[in-house]
DNA sequence: CATGAATGAGACTTCATTCAT
DNA sequence: GATGAATGAAGTCTCATTCAT
């Protein structure tokens, strides 16, 4: 029993460590790069040794998927505060800006995703990380889904399923934070994360209204 | 006399086996990703030695932005052809399908984008590069902004002035493209390009006549 | 306390090949040239990978640094021990022969000397190593001032002053060496180091009681 | 007969643009360094193709002793006009200024003397080319011997036989030039050329009138 | 458990040299 | 004679991964 008991407390501690170990690799990530995120970064910044972070993650691909996951399950628990919303604008806004902190904290998340599921071959993603990469996003989009359902939200949506405004939304809003918080458009042009999704808003909501 | 026909003959085959070569690339980037953009890559593909890519393009960073500057300058031309289009539905439907074929055949220019701006310091896109890139996406917000400023349209655009309307489409276009003609997303979840941009365009085009 | 004995016990260590690696370069220039001190022939000859050697040193430029400093500071050391003697023409047969081992053992040091600082741009040696440089030689041309300062030597330089010394003597001694040790004049025209000094000396100390 | 003269004509031609590359070749050398001196950077400044330069120099390694030998020679020229001079002291400062022009004009010419002596093997220079170099660098030391063997130079030198005063004499103006018109020591500690040699003559000519 | 030395492959890049035209 | 495209070897350096300790 006792043993059992120390098993336990090394399994938590362990699962502590590689958050930490992710939050550390996050770090870097935004501070710096996709290209700086190399094990022997991590286990720098981390006090650790570049063979240890193979005691917690079994390839750098691993690593990078955990991240992926990880953010996108707060991105998901971040979206189910907003379900007592009951204004669709509001509740469009602010999906816009969880994901834009999501977005903006973790930034550069789009690389490892496309890093991760492009690949074919043996460096590609396992099938099994495959599934569970699936499942979060599809909770996500699920969720989208059901706000898309809402009464309210028909007045201005007209005939369109809500299935199908799932994929306008998370495009609109990858789109909108990708064009105006990255370095290039973002900062060259003078492009305004809020003032596209309040624009945006404008147009589908409260158009309606003025004519 | 002979001579010059000459010359002219060799810089013309110069010129166009650099397009080959640029070629070669854009087939890369499409079938893998951007890290597999390798000069090693390229030159094995193209049955060259590595050192022979280098008569073509002085560095990565310059063979990188040429595909970008290239096919930024498509999608220009792409654009132009709208001009005559009266309303402003399908000019919108029109930009979106002349993005997706920039973004369909050269994917993952959004990757060379970021590759390039991103970086600080010696591995940076050099200076004289920066304008060009920023010349070439420039006069393509400025043709947006020109449609945006159609009679027709502010029909439906009601007070945001056509300058703020470039990001937002800009936006949206980018942002479907990459969800709905991503391997993941796209594909995983059933994604399609047209019917999300039919559907953005009912929303806003249609709707006012409906209510 | 053990694991402390364990750490000090690998820091020397690596020490230890760090100095193995730094005489193995100075082997390979000894032999050949400083062309040839390649990190690939320097890995090559420590049976180690070439990524291996940069374990121990981060950059060639700081494999070549290390090398130039660590036989300047022996010079010196060796210099440092010459303070005692007190005939003049002593000392400087002394320091003509602590530069011919500097010389001899090391040989083509002035071949990095040069190549480390007559680089301009991005391949030239670091402010901070400059630094370091500088000040190991300006430790070795003080010790020179300090013996030109001597009250017996001022019999033979008459109203030369000490800092002025400095230069002659250096020029000399390195003139002589590179000259008579080198393959090329030296062997190919007999010119023997010991005869050159020893001429040198007669031609400065000995002169003035034979007239 | 007529054709004969054409020949010569080519012949002498091709003389001419030899020593025109060699010429441009020195202007590299002059204005950038050694590693800076290659069959491109030739080609280029000389409005050839790389291939053209293997026309007229079998291999970089000859165009390399050509450069040098042609510059050994014009030293021994510039020391022929000494012969004249009676004064010891004055043909010793001549003699050094002129190599102080053939160091600084062609200043890294050591760096061709060594890269092209030291190597061994198939790279190395062919032993007719040695050869040549040899009896240029010998007819120098040969000057220099018939200069030491003046009667006036007796009075100086003592029983120093002129044949043991060449390799001194070489090695010190060699010294001098070497340490202070190089970046580092001579710009870095202040060295003067000019100085260093006065201050030599002053020891060795001048100093047993004082006394 | 943890270390960190070492590997090996591969990244970009340069350059002397050759050869078909 | 001359061109310049192409090669192939070599250069510096990085990094995921392994393994003896």
């Amino acid at each position: 029993m006792t043993v059992k008991v120390f098993d336990e407390l090394k399994i938590k501690e362990k699962e502590n460590r590689k958050l930490i170990i992710l939050q550390i690799a996050e770090e870097i990530l935004h501070e710096n790069c996709i290209e700086d995120v190399t094990i022997r970064n991590v286990a720098l910044k981390a006090g650790l040794s570049t063979g240890a972070i193979y005691m917690y993650f079994a390839s750098k691909e691993e690593l990078l998927l955990s991240m992926l996951i990880k953010n996108l399950k707060t991105l998901h628990s971040e979206l189910e505060t907003l379900k007592e919303i009951d204004d669709p604008a509001k509740v469009l806004k602010a999906m816009a800006l969880a994901y834009r902190n999501y977005f903006i904290n973790y930034g550069k998340y789009i690389d490892i995703f496309r890093h991760l599921t492009d690949k074919e071959g043996p460096e590609a993603i396992g099938q099994d990380h495959k599934e569970e990469l699936h499942n979060t996003v599809g909770s996500i989009l699920k969720f989208i889904e059901e706000m898309a359902a809402g009464e309210e939200i028909k007045k201005y949506t007209g005939g369109i399923p809500p299935g199908r405004l799932v994929p306008m939304v998370w495009s609109i809003v990858q789109g909108v934070s990708q064009v105006t918080l990255s370095t290039t458009s973002g900062k060259a042009f003078g492009f305004d994360f809020d003032q596209v999704i309040d624009d945006f808003i404008d147009l589908v909501f409260l158009k309606p209204k003025k004519i």
